[in-house]
DNA sequence: GTGAAAGCGCTAACAT
DNA sequence: ATGTTAGCGCTTTCAC
């Protein structure tokens, strides 16, 4: 940067003003021109290391993840966070933590050694955690998970909502006798997405059957018993709502050993949209997908905005819905 | 700092060698436990920045992908590149460009300006890619793709040594009359994993027979239809192997459709170990693994010690071939 | 509108 | 073995 200011025949105060164009000073718009000029044609670029040190800030974010490389979800939200990192000029300092505390505790003092303003915590599925230990003094939200009593700001899937469009996609269709395969683990989203099926019922004047609703695991392996276990039913249902996509791919499989075809003998959602089995089953499938993108989005938007208000008091943390929109294929 | 060592009772200096034990200098264990003590109780970090600005030399390494979400094999490189880069105390800096070339224009310059002392470039699928432009002055290495006449060092699967042990897992159970669903793309992984195959024929003694090998897009779609031409020919083969797994799962459904069971009709192996598929299919599909953690960790590796050799001239930039592993379950 | 100069928190000669 | 000191590359008062 000395260099640029020599050449340009400007001190090196001037030289950082004009580069940077903080607001704060006056350059005329010749000099800044100049600066630019020459800048430009010595290739000259900042030292981001210095910029921060001297700013006695960095342009850091921290975004932790349990698992990275379970599912594609985790690679959504990496986008969502990401991008806006871009928007605000931030830069993401990513790890990952294959839920190790020795590793969470690593990471988290290497982003704190590094200055970031803020970090987003995440886990592959929702869920409650503990509250992150270790990234004392700066700004935590969570994506996709929560703590207990919502002590901290978070962002997760509103399941409630999506069980209800899901189960909706089938009320409108008509169906009246509308199964419910749902998983075995305690989870929000079994919770969740029981509760909006049962809403999505009671809204169109269907009776509740608690023998509609079948647990298993959540897994192909899970939504093929379960599957033979409903056709068992007298008389059968004409739809289920399957907890997730993998659940449905087992379904799939049973109808297709009873030799019944979807939709016409029997209507299926599932949920959570994994393209790779949804979009390309036979027939291809309805489902309500996961906001992960806007999970991470909405997370380090908030972080920016409020995480640390330079005015005002921080504002109360809360648990923030995302909704899960549904996306309609040819199993219904 | 200075409180540290003003608290110990010592110079900046000594406390600087005594909490990062730089080998340089000598510090009696006395003082650098009293030092250490007095660090820890005052709950001291260093500032990162700082020391990457005083070193003049960053601890960051750059990871850029083409696409992070749409399969979950980037989280596995992330992991790989992770796991180097942590091993060697550097962190990484993940940027994603979706094929954008001025988001990867803007995610170059702030590597650049962040120091790193190298950055892997890769790929979602394996591909040839022109030579990234930006990146001038540092060391660069490729993770799944590599350019034209091998310029830069990559690390890329081993698609014909896949594919000759996804056939040879066929000629092994004693299969002669074994197909090969190939994909219309024109990438490595189509004529890797043809050249593969004939080699397994070649050496069970089964000669080539073209009528064998059809292609078709190597989706669920496309391994249906092939998978009903296949059924057409006469002798009919009594095994499959797939391009990838999206491709076994179709052909899965046109063996249903015509009532032929796996693996007594018809053995099938895939290709790509998308576990969401592979693993749940019924029954289980043997398949080939991508060597996508391998690629990630191995070429950061690489791109630590001989990307900049400090000594000796620069090694020969290599196309470095990584195996596919087989995984075996019970379509054969 | 512009320049001089004092740091930001740390490292690494160079002394002692 | 330890202390002194000069930077690393940039930002930002403060004075002109």
């Amino acid at each position: 940067m000395q260099e640029v200011a020599t050449r340009a025949g400007v001190s090196l105060a001037t030289a950082s003003f004009a580069i940077n164009g903080t607001g704060a000073r006056k350059v005329s718009e010749e000099t800044r021109h100049r600066v630019q000029a020459v800048a430009e044609e010595l290739g000259y670029r900042p030292n981001a290391m210095a910029q921060n040190l001297s700013r006695a800030r960095s342009s850091f974010i921290g975004f932790i993840t349990d698992s990275v490389a379970t599912t594609p979800f985790a690679g959504e939200m990496i986008r969502g966070v990401q991008d806006a990192a871009r928007e605000h000029g931030y830069v993401m300092l990513m790890a990952n933590t294959e839920s190790d505390p020795r590793t969470f505790h690593d990471v988290a003092s290497m982003m704190l050694d590094h200055q970031v303003h803020g970090v987003v915590y995440s886990t592959w599925y929702h869920r409650q955690v503990s509250t992150p230990t270790g990234l004392s003094g700066i700004p935590v939200v969570l994506a996709n998970c929560y703590t207990r009593g919502d002590r901290l700001q978070s962002f997760v899937p509103d399941e409630a909502g999506g069980g209800r469009a899901a189960t909706e996609i089938l009320t409108a269709h008509g169906h009246r006798r509308i199964a419910f395969i749902n998983s075995d683990l305690s989870a929000p989203a079994t919770t969740g997405r029981l509760r909006g099926y049962r809403k999505a019922l009671q809204a169109a004047g269907i009776p509740f059957d608690k023998n509609l609703v079948l647990t298993t695991t959540p897994e192909q392996e899970g939504g093929y018993t379960a599957g033979l276990r409903l056709l068992q039913l007298d008389p059968r249902p004409t739809a289920v709502f399957c907890y997730n996509d993998r659940v449905a791919m087992g379904l799939y499989d049973a109808l297709r050993t009873r030799g019944l075809s979807i939709p016409q003998d029997m209507a299926v959602v599932g949920f959570d949209n994994q393209e790779v089995i949804a979009a390309h089953l036979r027939p291809a499938l309805t489902t309500v997908a996961l906001p992960h993108y806007e999970l991470g989005y909405l997370s380090l938007k908030w972080l920016l905005r409020e995480g640390a208000p330079t005015t005002g008091e921080a504002p109360e943390p809360t648990r923030t819905l995302v909704p899960c929109p549904t996306v309609e294929r040819s199993s219904t």
